[in-house]
DNA sequence: TTGTAGGCGTTATCAA
DNA sequence: TTGATAACGCCTACAA
């Protein structure tokens, strides 16, 4: 692997005409063959620590999320990344594993990487590091959940409404002890999905029982336990809602377990669930957030930012619909 | 951010002092202490451009998967992230999406990035980028699939056995029709679960109708057409082996769409689909690949080479188990 | 134990 | 247009 020393050396020309080729182009023909025949023969490959080095740039974006096993999270990177290589950028991907320590430190790595902008899906925790990177004018997108005191842009769908929704069907069709497994309490959009269950009791006017909400940390095992608790200790209880996919497989779990069937013992609505809630039998109603556009979102304001968009950020993050569909798992009482 | 000549100037002390203190830390205690201060007061942060310009190291190791939306690729790298995460590595995840002219350029990217090693699924086109890192002595290792004529550290399961195994039982249950569904024809894995399937037929002496015979792109789209297809055209076909589980999903939904049951009307079974399988109803046959300990073996291998050891990579790689769990979806006809 | 000085591969300034 | 030269931040002999 050669160097630009090792070009001009072998094309007889400064090291700095070289240099300047690779970048700007502008050098008498005759050079630029010389160049390029040097480039190809040598097998020049830019040292991207050199120019990092130099430019305090890297074209490299760091891409935190919290859980690399996530299809959620990977449905949204996946189309991240695609955008920002469209764009000429690379990027790094980084799994925390819902560890805010360990956010910290992967924040940390990205920062010593010198990569140019962030996209995070955050804990909830407001991280030094973040604001470090504000200070440095490297831009940093939300994706998911806001930070409160940090404004950055960010995206995401109403979570309050989308459990609303879902709630409010569950008691348009007659329920009335309905569960609720969310995400960790400190997390934003777990709290989010709650207050959405909270606000459709309150304006159908039905009193709540605090021992049917359940905080769990998104996990199939977790929600396995949780829904089972749930199903072996609130007999009464006609309908669950569960919000997040893992959970929601292992809360589907432990409804076979114990021999419920949906929906004539439970009716049964989850969160995300892409790909399978059409093949499971009954057919299970899932809250659909649009990934894609999420995602593309997201690295659209991340490029912006990039190529000089200095204007304010809303006060408010970008919102986007997410769509209810009500297949088969609801079932009518009244 | 500060650099370490800031810290020199602070604490009075000179450049390579506070440098040495940073990597050996073998310095007078009054010093250290000073150091230590400035360390903290000034927001230190090492420039890891600078330090892998100069040392020619990184202490990053490059992953590249063929899709970053893959459940089976997804769960085999975040364990070796976690594993190389604890060794002190960080890590760059790229995914190349099943496209070898971008597997190409991540790999030019990586080796840009001067990573000290490499953890690949590889898409089967053997690169010169992989032969620059060999060249280097920068380890790589493969997962899933070998590169023929590279001798790389390679870790996989058997996969002729697990299709043989598969087949085994559906020609056992008295099936005579089976039709397969792999992945793309040159794609290792997948060649080599149809050869699992086809060695299965001759030892049973069975033969084989090659209309039964379907390559696929491991896509759920691609997955579904392609069983809609064999359910139509193939009428007596009685059993299916899916080679990959996004496929599967798809020939799930296929065969939901066209009423048939599982398995009275069709047996199925598939690769992978690791936490849906069961969920399932009726619950699905599987191949279960050991991820995890793929991914710690992978792990464990690369750390050896980064540590020093040049014993020759052995000419067979390393095969681990997989698990065929039969459960509910194979019906017996004999 | 501490300090001086050179160089890693680039880019960028300023003369020629 | 081209070329000599000085950084960028860090590490590492070698000298003090």
């Amino acid at each position: 692997m050669a160097t630009i020393k090792d070009i001009s050396k072998y094309t007889g020309l400064a090291l700095s005409t070289v240099s300047k080729y690779l970048n700007n182009g502008v050098v008498r023909e005759k050079n630029k063959r010389k160049i390029e025949e040097a480039l190809s023969v040598l097998d020049y490959r830019p040292n991207e620590a050199a120019r990092s080095l130099k430019t305090n740039k890297s074209m490299t974006i760091g891409i935190l999320i919290p859980n690399l096993r996530s299809a959620f999270d990977a449905a949204i990177i996946s189309m991240i990344e695609e955008e920002l290589t469209r764009a000429g950028y690379s990027v790094i991907i980084c799994g925390y594993r819902k560890d805010p320590s360990l956010e910290s430190a992967k924040l940390r790595f990205l920062l010593n990487k010198r990569v140019d902008g962030l996209v995070v899906i955050p804990s909830g925790v407001v991280h030094e590091e973040l604001r470090t990177f504000q200070k440095e004018n490297r831009p940093v997108v939300l994706i998911d959940r806001p930070l409160s005191g940090m404004d950055f842009d960010t995206v995401m769908i109403d979570n309050v409404a989308s459990s609303m929704e879902v709630v409010g069907a569950f008691l348009e069709e007659g329920h009335r002890s309905i569960g609720i497994i969310t995400g960790p309490e400190d997390v934003y959009t777990a709290r989010m999905r709650l207050k959405g269950y909270l606000e459709a009791h309150k304006r159908a006017g039905v009193s709540i029982d605090y021992g049917l909400v359940r905080y769990c940390d998104w996990s199939l095992e977790s929600g396995y336990s949780i829904a089972k608790e749930l199903l072996m200790e609130k007999r009464g209880m006609t309908a669950l809602i569960v919000c997040g996919d893992d959970m929601g497989l292992g809360a589907l779990k432990a409804i076979q377990d114990e021999s419920f069937r949906i929906p004539d013992d439970i009716s049964l609505a989850c969160f995300d669930l892409l790909q399978i809630a059409e093949i499971l039998r009954p057919r299970l109603a899932t809250v659909e957030q649009p990934v894609l556009e999420i995602g593309r979102l997201g690295a659209k304001l991340l490029l912006e930012r990039l190529a000089g968009d200095t204007s304010p950020v809303p006060s408010a993050p970008h919102i986007l619909k997410a769509v209810f569909n009500r297949r088969d798992s609801i079932l009518r009482l009244n």
